[in-house]
DNA sequence: CTCGGCGCTGTGAGGGCGCTGAGGACGCCG
DNA sequence: CGGCGTCCTCAGCGCCCTCACAGCGCCGAG
């Protein structure tokens, strides 16, 4: 999962960082509206946090030109201001969610979590896929009710694919949303993790699609 | 717009349902968990609020059997416990957002709105022809339901014939889009791979147009 | 009926694609 | 500092796909 972060104090934005590299996602920082704005224009993010206070241009005008312009990607907005209209005003510019500074971590996560749920076509709170079993909140995988240990790349990469189970996705995707690039890494990072998770999981929960890329079995 | 709000406290249900009534919803209200699951069981509801704290059942185990039963209903809860793993927790349990009391009207309305705006998922577009079915998503090919494996070629080919089916395509056009090439490679290809499709498919469902090209029977 | 050309298919070579085991770089912890 | 776990690179290998080729069948024209 690729995070967009869009704020301007640095340290903050630093904790934030790190904070969601280690839940597994690969998170990318802007400080500036302008810089924010040309990010997530760029696409390639499942969801993007963002400050209303940047320099160049408001969190709020930047979540109004994204939908002025067709961009769908969910954002969570952060806010100093807890005034209710300010909260109003962000969720009406079309923001997805809202926090108020000072937040909590875990409050973050669960919203961001809830967030990614949204808008895909089931939204279920555990992934199931067979007797494979993902929750998120947990961070737990379980087959057959039996513990899987993962690492954290290797649970990344089953959660995107446990996310959209049936379809095929290439190795260029799962590079851009699991890893951090696309076009310096090759693809044979993809070959060795599903190699690793199909060692854990069994041999058959991971098809081969040759050319195309790889299909979780449902 | 439909919404179902699930409250026992008799005097902020009748006032949630006449403000939301003046916005121009539809409103219901329930006033016990069970009576809420029933009803939002029933479908045809667009949103569903929800208190957490319910007579019979509490509103984290209306979302989880819901969403145990497979309905993917937006939900905003409505607490008055403000601890933040409460809030991780119901936003865990599947629901789509969290208030806590007292709120305020105006971000309930907003976070409502954010809520039924989040699109309508996109169906995979499923291109069909007679018995023959192709999932672009899942890159998947069935004959009368039963799986065909093709291999990158064919699958490509057979992709560019259904988006035109029962119009003759010329190998010319052929070589042009499903391969790289059109004047150094020899068209033989191109009815070498017609010859394995008609083999994985079926004899009579490409058929040949002599000095034309193939046409796939409709 | 004859003949030419178009299309079909079996065969086989080549090469691209994906899998795997080995091992190095790095960070963490005792 | 050494051990451990994770991440990733690399090279070798095996398989399947792709495609060229050639021979033959079939269709249509004259």
């Amino acid at each position: 999962m690729r995070l967009l972060v869009v704020e301007d104090e640095a340290r903050l934005a630093a904790a934030l960082q790190r904070g969601l590299q280690a839940e597994g996602f690969v998170v990318d920082v802007a400080a500036t509206g302008p810089a924010g704005l040309d990010a997530a224009r760029h696409g390639g993010y499942d969801a993007m946090i963002l400050d209303v206070m940047l320099p160049g241009l408001s969190g709020y005008e930047v979540v109004r030109r994204l939908r002025a312009e067709q961009h769908w990607l969910p954002v969570l907005m952060l806010s100093a201001k807890d005034g209710e209209y300010d909260q109003a005003d962000g969720l009406d510019c079309g923001a997805d969610d809202y926090l108020t500074k000072p937040f909590s971590y875990v409050v973050l996560l669960a919203r961001l979590r809830a967030l990614l749920r949204r808008g895909a076509p089931e939204r279920p709170t555990v992934l199931a896929v067979g007797d494979l079993r993902l929750d998120p909140a947990r961070r737990r995988v379980t087959r057959a009710d039996a513990e899987v240990a993962l690492t954290a790349r290797e649970y990344a990469l089953l959660d995107y694919l446990m996310r959209r189970p049936g379809q095929v996705i290439s190795k260029i995707e799962l590079l851009d949303h699991v890893w951090d690039a696309s076009l310096e890494t090759a693809p044979n990072v993809v070959e060795v993790y599903v190699g690793y998770l199909r060692r854990k999981l069994g041999r058959d929960r991971l098809e081969t699609v040759r050319g195309a890329g790889y299909r979780l079995a449902t």
